[in-house]
DNA sequence: TTATTATCGATAAGAAATTATCTATTAACT
DNA sequence: AGTTAATAGATAATTTCTTATCGATAATAA
């Protein structure tokens, strides 16, 4: 029997900006905020109330007119779409300069994410304890993915090593890689890749700058 | 005299991919290769050709049928639409974890980007080299924007600094503020910022890796 | 009690971005 | 020389995302 229902996968700005609902909504609870309208949110965001009205609506959490939201339920919401209600496993992959700070960042807890093993292939690097977690060869990587059944990855390699790894990743079992490296990898469809790009960022960054000089002698 | 000339900006997506493009032509232009087709740039990074066209469209530089662009030409358009071709200071405030990885960061000279100076409220930092250069105290912060008339500011203290050091940046007289902190800075119309967030990065990894897990079972 | 107002949630309209279609061009092949 | 195939570039169609409108609801004020 075939079904007129037709999945839509949630756009991906709102995805993007959901967690930026999160961090305010945690700390309006921290001010002991019971509840919470969009009309604020997007006050303190800079965004237009209708679309973090429809942003939210993704988490079923409803809202009572006049009232707004239950904080607790909408950050409840929110954590549970995620998925960041309960913590995952990662491993880090190259403990550079970026890898360091992303081990040094207590955020991540708060993201659900807890990285678990570092690897290295620098002589000097394993071995050494970097924010708590020893730096082990990266020929052990594969069998610690194996066997502690991690499925995410994280990539801080340079350029030129980073299909390497992801390629040992994939063998492994890793279902989902967060790559910090600025190469387009290769993987199987079932393996999802989150690129997070700087380049990017200051791109715009530039262009915002120069189109604003412009605007301004126009 | 008014003309009917309606200024459209660049869409925000064609920037963020032009980077991508730019570092497939540099690889391409070391390989020996004097033209490229936009079938070829798309192949590499899995995108629409037509779409890889209309990004290009935007540097002004155009191709010959059967042929494609000129690799070099298009390197030039690149760097010269993103004004990359000529180095901009910044100063980068918080020489903390991240502060130092970025510092450590070899890649921005190909981004026209020169980090300049550092700052940081810390004993412990102030006067230390990282990556070769001295922390500075934050209280000189402003001084120095001044003198060395620098344009860029890039944020990297914890959040609870972040809104006190971007008033100090506006005052100073920088115009672009890149924002590794998480929060939504209140600065004039003037200044842009350019928030980057890895939150919004591991939400994205998150639902789609969920999302195609239930993709797979269904 | 009744009126007013803030808000939600649904649907519609509008804007932005992506993708498709079509024509022209030119290199390579026959 | 003529044909074919690959590609650019323009315009149109489509899809996706954002914003507006409107009715319903419930707290607050009159």
């Amino acid at each position: 029997m075939a079904t007129n229902f037709t999945f839509r996968a949630t756009p991906q700005p709102t995805i993007k900006r959901i967690p930026a609902y999160l961090a305010i909504l945690k700390e309006l609870e921290l001010a002991g905020q019971i509840t919470v309208s969009t009309t604020d949110i997007a006050d303190r965001l800079a965004l237009n109330p209708i679309q973090v009205r429809k942003d939210l609506s993704i988490t079923g959490i409803t809202g009572r007119p006049k009232i707004g939201y239950i904080t607790t339920e909408l950050i409840a919401g929110i954590y549970n779409f995620l998925g960041w209600h309960n913590t995952k496993d990662a491993v880090l992959v190259g403990a550079g300069a970026l890898g360091s700070a992303l081990l040094g960042y207590k955020g991540f807890a708060g993201y659900g994410l807890r990285i678990t093993a570092t690897f290295d292939s620098s002589k000097k690097l394993i071995g050494k304890t970097i924010h708590g977690r020893v730096v082990a060869p990266i020929n052990e990587l594969e069998d610690f993915i194996r066997q502690s059944a991690i499925r995410i990855g994280i990539i801080t390699v340079p350029a030129e090593a980073a299909q390497d790894i992801a390629y040992q990743c994939v063998r492994a079992g890793i279902r989902g890689i967060w790559n910090f490296s600025p190469v387009k990898l290769a993987v199987p469809h079932q393996v999802v890749v989150q690129n997070e790009d700087l380049s990017s960022g200051l791109a715009l960054l530039s262009v915002k700058i120069s189109e604003k000089l412009s605007a301004d002698s126009r």
